[in-house]
RNA sequence: GGAGAGGUUCCCGAGUGGCCAAAGGGGGCAGACUGUAAAUCUGCUGGCACAGCCUUCGUAGGUUCGAAUCCUACCCUCUCCA
């Protein structure tokens, strides 16, 4: 393929490339370029935020180029600094391993298993003697250190920062090194560390690495970045109807966000949406069902996608609810108590809580009597909230 | 090593002896509206055998009829000086 769209590929959604002058001047040799791109080894399940990096590999790797995907297992042991001191506790080799495996599960939705080559750091970093490492340490400076946008901050504010905190940019750019990386993907919130590997290069006689930042894809709640623990994420594990429905329930400027990075629709068609051509709805299910599709197969979105039509659009009851046995205690038992023990809400507060809500349908009937008694002589088809479908069989003996 | 500040419910943050299950905001949930959403409005947001009771305000004790609020010890965090 030639240079022009190779190089139209790479920048489609791309925030920045350092520099582009290298990077055409790499694919000019025609050979494969060796392709980095690190992953902490905490976190083994991925969000949509992941694959918007993993999916810029794959297109390296549709362009024939060899993907390094890093497992980051020695610099894990670090954490990369953020500000927030909180003390990881060091991974063991199993865990590490046991990761890295549901990390390739999960990345090879979208990856090509076949050309793709996982290493760990730690191989290498592992072995680093002191000495090795005091060279290491001695071919950067705190001044440099401190450019670092996080360790400025910090430090002008009078934060601390730990010693331990600065190697980190630089093993992970002597992984670079180590590497022979030709590119090196990673977030806009990378760009330091990716650039620290650039200079490590240049120390030992390589080519600096070609740097290609992506943007940070922004959560579900449209403000701060995806990320687990602030509970704003779509995993790709998740089960399809979860997937679909956080993708619905998403606001249109966010989906916008979404389109650009995440969708492989072609960009005539997202500039329809821009434009208002296309209904913000259709769009909207079609991202949810192409991602959907993506992670969990078409049979699973096709089933999805009309379970949530069925659900938010016809409020009717879905097809699959959660069926669950429970002992009766008595001809009579209150709502309440069922809706606990069967698992629609987590207590009796809850419970009551939502009754009065009128957020409680028991067999399709509105519920407004907090303390109502419901009859154990047939099964129960029990909603509580938008979402929530408990079918509740009960047990005597 | 020295001096000070502080630890409150999911988060931020008020509260300095009873009117405190604890203001306000955020988030979350529910209802209305809708295009599924957003925005907006309303309500809820410790637990339970729910007009009542029980457990929460860093931890453990103490004073008191009564403590998140006072006392003692301890743990932790932060700031400043050296």
């Amino acid at each position: 393929m030639d240079i022009e769209k190779q190089l139209k590929i790479i920048k489609r959604g791309a925030d920045g490339i350092i520099s582009e002058e290298e990077l055409i001047e790499k694919l000019r040799t025609g050979k494969p370029l060796r392709i980095k791109a690190g992953f902490d080894p905490t976190a083994p399940d991925l969000h949509l935020g992941h694959t918007v990096l993993i999916r810029k590999l794959r297109d390296f790797q549709k362009l024939g180029h060899h993907v390094l995907l890093l497992i980051g297992d020695f610099t894990g042991m670090i954490g990369d600094p953020t500000g927030r001191n909180e003390t990881r506790k060091p991974l063991t080799r199993d865990d590490v391993l046991k990761n890295a495996e549901t990390y390739k599960e999960q990345v090879f939705k979208i990856l090509d298993r076949e050309k793709i080559e996982v290493v760990f750091n730690s191989d290498w970093m592992g072995k680093m003697t002191s000495g090795e490492m005091i060279d290491l340490a001695s071919r950067f400076t705190v001044a440099r250190m401190l450019e670092r946008k996080d360790f400025n901050k910090r430090y002008k504010e009078g934060r601390s920062i730990a010693i331990h905190e600065f190697l980190y940019p630089l093993i992970q750019g002597y992984d670079s090194v180590v590497l022979r990386a030709d590119v090196e993907l990673g977030g806009t919130d990378q760009l330091f560390n990716l650039l620290v590997g650039r200079e490590l290069q240049k120390e030992s006689g390589q080519a600096p690495q070609v740097v290609v930042t992506m943007p940070i894809l922004v959560g579900t709640d449209g403000t701060q970045k995806m990320s687990k623990s602030l509970g704003n994420y779509i995993g790709i594990t998740e089960p399809p109807s979860e997937i679909f429905g956080k993708i619905m329930s998403i606001s249109d400027g966010l989906m916008m966000h979404y389109y650009t990075l995440l969708s492989e629709a072609d960009m005539g068609y997202v500039e329809d949406v821009k434009s208002g051509k296309v209904h913000p709805k259709k769009a909207k299910e079609a991202l949810a069902f192409e991602l959907t599709a993506r992670f969990r197969g078409l049979n699973e979105a096709e089933k999805a996608k009309e379970g949530f039509k069925k659900l938010f659009v016809k409020k009717e009851i879905p097809d699959e609810v959660d069926e669950i046995t429970i002992k009766a205690e008595g001809e009579r038992m209150r709502l309440s108590r069922v809706m606990v023990l069967s698992g629609a809400v987590k207590g009796t507060s809850e419970a009551m809580r939502l009754i009065a809500q009128n957020g409680v349908r028991v067999d399709g009937e509105k519920v407004a009597d907090e303390k109502a008694e419901v009859s154990t002589g047939k099964p129960l088809l029990i909603q509580a909230g938008k979402r929530t479908f408990k079918k509740v069989f009960f047990k005597r003996d």
